[in-house]
DNA sequence: AGATATTCCTGGAGGC
DNA sequence: TGCCTCCAGGAATATC
């Protein structure tokens, strides 16, 4: 489920019921995810106030006054859930606010991830450390220094998380579609031309994805904390066959770096 | 450097 | 209805 823009929908949601709250209770109930939770985590987190809900590409930031900040990842399939009605299988860590509140951090595949990190050192920390720019800051200039001198099609480099940090395999296929590239293009190639559509095709798509995310901001809180993407705003991702909504030839899927790629062979050549 | 495969998991979709 | 196979929004790792 998540890329960049879910991330972002999920911070805003949790910072409506966790910013300027007291943890009174943290539960984990289970001892990992994809790695182990941090040792001491919950000792750590109860009674710590929240002072910051932020994100760094796909990572989740929820900070304390206790200097540690919780670094959270969704992977393939995790959500987190406001005030759920009840607790399911899936359901791994637990917060409960001083407003006697439940959030609760469901993953039924269980790739996501849970760190906490000193704050102050939250900028070196590895993962966070290697992360290319925010999609929303992206300019010409620097993604064509990022993909210059690179032979990898520029599908598979937009996936890098070093390169641009969020992008996921939706959205990356968007993007590429929105500029009429072809996915299998050698990504030092790009015309200047083509780079500058790119960069504006991710900060517009990374924008709209958010803005639409947004408006389900009210729906968030939902106890089955479902968000869901727009599919419906989808130009060819999961299209396959289906005619381009530009040019109406058949989108086709192909796999590149074992991941399904969606583009329109016409637009984009 | 790049490409490919594999791994971690569960659940949903579709075929028979 | 049930059983099977395939596939999925991520990312680290190994191997050629």
């Amino acid at each position: 489920m998540p890329e960049l823009p879910e991330v972002e929908t999920t911070v805003r949601g949790l910072a409506k019921v966790l910013l300027g709250r007291e943890l009174r209770r943290v539960e984990l109930r289970r001892a990992d995810l994809r790695r182990a939770f941090p040792a001491g985590l919950g000792q750590r987190l109860t009674g710590a106030r929240v002072t910051r809900l932020g994100r760094r590409g796909k990572y989740g930031l929820i900070g304390t006054d206790r200097g540690d900040t919780m670094v959270f990842h969704l992977g393939m399939s995790g959500k987190w859930r406001i005030d759920p009605k009840e607790i399911g299988p899936h359901d791994h860590l637990l917060l409960e606010t001083d407003e006697d509140l439940i959030v609760v951090l469901n993953d039924p595949r269980r790739f996501g991830s849970v760190d906490l990190v000193p704050t102050a050192e939250l900028d070196d920390w590895g993962p966070l450390a290697e992360l290319g720019p925010e999609p929303g800051d992206i300019s010409t200039a620097d993604l064509r220094e990022r993909l210059r001198g690179r032979a990898a099609p520029i599908k598979s480099l937009l996936l890098d998380q070093r390169i641009v940090a969020g992008l996921g395999n939706i959205y990356v296929c968007e993007a590429l579609h929105r500029a009429h590239i072809n996915p299998k293009r050698s990504a030092g190639r790009l015309s200047p031309a083509s780079a500058e559509r790119l960069a504006d095709a991710i900060r517009d798509v990374i924008g709209e994805a958010i803005e639409a995310g947004g408006s389900t901001l009210r729906d968030y809180a939902r106890p089955n904390g479902e968000l869901g993407y727009f599919s419906k705003r989808f130009a060819v991702y999961d299209r396959e066959g289906q005619p381009c909504l530009s040019c109406e030839a058949p989108v086709r899927r192909i796999v590149q770096g074992g991941r399904s790629t969606f583009y329109c062979p016409k637009c984009q050549r």
